[in-house]
DNA sequence: ATTCCACAGGAAGCGACGGCCC
DNA sequence: GGGCCGTCGCTTCCTGTGGAAT
């Protein structure tokens, strides 16, 4: 008792470089996002009308991960409850995130229960929740809906259909939507009605560069971090490192609080040593994410080249540069011997070829085809990754 | 030049599953 | 709730390709 106690104690007292971890969590929304004013009065503009009761604008926002898209409308959203307080005006909203909440009835159900927070909806059908949340719009309510992640809406079409609608069923009160997406050709499969409908107007967010982020993760590490502990050397680093992947910030502040984490545990202050290492470790924290999505027999084709690339064989040759590299046959011959070993059924070789693909395109292998020096016609595999590593990932996801 | 090898990847088809329609 | 249709994941079959062996 006495010694959990003083641990507990002890890691409280341990001094730490952190000033307040929060603020370098990827859920944190500052009160100030640098370089998204312009987006920020655009939002704002679109869904104004709803504080003099008229209805607002739809609105589309596309934008790769980790360009503040979430952040700006969340951020419209807190200003717009607060400045209804001060009007006095019938607003309301809310936000809602479709990996969750991916089907009509989902979303329907948040609504209903946002409009009746007392009343229970088990049990009941979608069109009654519709009704509800209509009954409750319909006292003469603006209510503005966020649909981050739209294109994981699997019915989206007849959800927009019915939100739609209802602004077209109503006397008093309006309906107004705000989608998000990563993804610009998802709304290329929309029914055209429901692309016109939500794309009355679309803003894209373009990637921050590596000034910006540089100027981001400043004003972040300043309140993240105690005093002095962060060199401008390990925010240029980490914000060049991120503007190369595309000028996410999200991965730009997780590079700087595995750095941070990674300095913290020695004390010292965050220096481009610790970005470089953090930089290797969320790179292999991504892999191991990824390889845990695998599915099933995809990952055993991998854990079968880690095998094969780890111990070696007679048909392993060496390019030019000396790295191993397996034929594909062979590889398919380790995959069936694993699979009998854990008594799975395997799948044919022509599918193999396709898993292949797959994992090439994740970028867990490379390929190449043999040139001149090698019999036939056949690709070289080569795993991109330590095959311990992988393999270690792979056991942990079977085990 | 011809045949063989060791595959790549397209085409067709099959069984299971999910959604939709009456 | 049963019939139908589209799609997914997969197998089987097949033609193509590029270099090696003869």
């Amino acid at each position: 008792m006495w010694q959990l106690e003083n641990i507990f104690e002890k890691e409280i007292s341990r001094p730490t470089i952190f000033e307040d971890r929060n603020v370098l969590s990827p859920h944190y929304i500052p009160d100030h996002l640098p370089y998204r004013e312009k987006e920020i009065t655009r939002v704002m503009k679109q869904i104004a009308p709803a504080l003099s009761q008229k209805r607002p604008n739809n609105l589309f926002i596309y934008g790769k991960t980790g360009v503040g898209k979430t952040a700006v409308v969340k951020h419209v959203l807190e200003k717009l409850e607060e400045t209804k307080e001060k009007y006095q005006a019938s607003v309301g909203s809310i936000y809602l995130n479709c990996r969750v909440h991916n089907t009509r009835y989902q979303v329907l159900l948040k609504l209903a229960q946002h409009a009746a927070p007392e009343e229970s909806f088990l049990g009941l059908s979608s069109t009654h929740l519709y009704e509800r949340f209509l009954e409750y719009v319909g006292k003469g309510v603006v209510f503005i809906v966020v649909l981050d992640e739209i294109d994981k809406v699997k019915d989206l079409d007849e959800l927009t259909y019915s939100l739609t609608r209802a602004n077209d069923g109503l006397a008093k009160g309006h309906v107004g939507l705000i989608g998000i997406s990563n993804s610009i050709n998802f709304k290329e499969k929309l029914d055209p009605r429901s692309k016109s409908t939500l794309c009355q107007d679309e803003i894209v967010f373009a990637p921050y560069n590596a000034d910006q982020l540089s100027a981001i993760l400043k004003e972040r590490a300043a309140r993240g971090f105690k005093k002095g502990y962060v060199t401008d050397g390990a925010i240029h680093l980490a914000s060049a490192y991120a503007a190369q992947e595309s000028g996410d910030a999200r991965y730009a502040l997780r590079l700087l609080l595995k750095a941070g984490e990674l300095a913290d545990s020695k004390g010292k202050p965050v220096a481009e040593e610790y970005v470089k290492r953090a930089r290797a470790a969320v790179e292999e924290d991504i892999v191991i994410e990824l390889i845990n999505t695998l599915p099933e027999h995809q990952s055993i084709v991998l854990y079968a080249i880690a095998n094969l690339a780890e111990k070696g064989s007679k048909y392993q040759r060496l390019t030019e540069n000396g790295e191993h590299v397996l034929f594909s046959g062979e590889a398919y011959e380790g995959y069936e011997s694993l699979c009998r070993s854990w008594r799975i059924n395997a799948r044919s070789a022509r599918w193999f070829r396709e898993y292949l693909n797959e994992l090439e395109m994740m970028g867990l292998i490379t390929t190449m085809i043999s040139g001149p020096g090698i019999r036939g016609n056949t690709r070289l595999i080569r795993l991109a990754f330590p095959p311990e590593k992988v393999k270690a990932a792979v056991e942990k996801r079977f085990a």
